[in-house]
DNA sequence: CAAAAAAATTGACCTATGGTAATAAATCAA
DNA sequence: TTGATTTATTACCATAGGTCAATTTTTTTG
């Protein structure tokens, strides 16, 4: 069938579904091309969608009253991408999503989920399941920032994004970190050294 | 019925259930009944049970490895309390949690959980939500983490748990910010200057 | 490929927060 | 109630990381 079929066998490539069932998903599901450097969400705008990368990568950050960026999340293949505290509660964004490379996306609305919950129970086992984690991976990162020095921060996000470091700015990653790309550099320096 | 039936009822005040569901629910439920100071969790144990608190205060800390306690969590009444990263994937807990005040809990396994999810679809919905909720608590957190002076952290700490201040120690809202309890006490003096 | 733009590095200095230690205040327990 | 213990405050100095500004390196684009 379509190429929505064949994708939604890659999403949900670890359920045991049906014919018609991913029938069902496909026709929810709609594809995305977006080249780098284009906003995919800028805060303000209503949150109707939530996002799977298929390929490329993204990133989720927020714009302080001073005007600085904070970097939320990095998203590449096999995440899924949204301002979710926005998607959730159907509120406006606070947070803004941007292509670091040119990406392939597949979004569906908050609205067809639900619907799609109801009709197919496993599905909200299997994301009630990816909350767990992506909630687990937010506590990790708390404790992080509560319990780490910025070099220790600097080699965890090394450590867990292994392969992101070739898509991204130095940037980013400071703004992930919550320092300055000077700081980022000196810090980098003192690794080489060591 | 029972004590458990009720509590049910608090627990779950917002789902329409049937008496039978309601029966169900209550047999897989555990009162207990544990003192202030009293540790409910430490690190190192194996998570089996996630807890409602009725009644009472606790935190959620993390030790690290300077012997620092770092507190990821507070719940109050209504809230549910556990290890969740351990608790979701079955290893052991990294987190401690302990009674701040006098606390009046009810626990339940996450095998009895999922098997109840099965016998009650809504249920299933009913914790995805919950979920969807702290993870947006959590990532409110990280920005703030990320884009606020401690100062700012604390003025938003106080709003968020208003009632919280009778109940905890200075050290654990340091240790929830990220500060020292002496910076903590700079912060608040300089807060009744201005 | 060259010029322009964007990103990264470095240096000098600054500031918010941490560490240590002493003291004061609050809470607990006999 | 009082002495003991825990918690909070204050002062003084140290330090991680920030700011500003100049320079170098890398990437983009015509």
């Amino acid at each position: 069938m379509s190429i929505a079929t064949e994708l939604v066998e890659i999403i949900f490539k670890d359920l045991t579904l049906t014919f018609k069932e991913k029938q069902l998903l496909a026709q929810n599901f709609k594809k995305l091309n977006l080249p780098k450097h284009s906003l995919l969400l800028e805060a303000g705008q209503q949150v109707y969608d939530q996002y799977f990368v298929a390929d490329g990568c993204l990133r989720t950050y927020y714009i302080d009253p001073d005007g600085k960026e904070h970097t939320v999340q990095f998203a590449i293949e096999d995440w899924w991408i949204s301002d979710y505290t926005a998607f959730f509660s159907s509120s406006n964004a606070v947070m803004n999503i941007e292509c670091i490379q040119d990406a392939t996306l597949f979004k569906i609305s908050k609205k067809d989920m639900e619907l799609l919950y109801l009709k197919i129970p496993k599905l909200e086992s299997f994301f009630r399941k990816k909350m767990e984690r992506a909630f687990a991976s937010f506590q990790k990162r708390i404790i992080s920032n509560l319990a780490q020095s910025a070099s220790e921060r600097y080699l965890n996000f090394v450590n867990s994004y292994p392969n992101i470091e070739q898509n991204v700015k130095n940037y980013h990653i400071a703004s992930y970190l919550g320092i300055t790309t000077q700081s980022l550099s000196r810090i980098r320096k003192d690794l080489v050294k060591a």
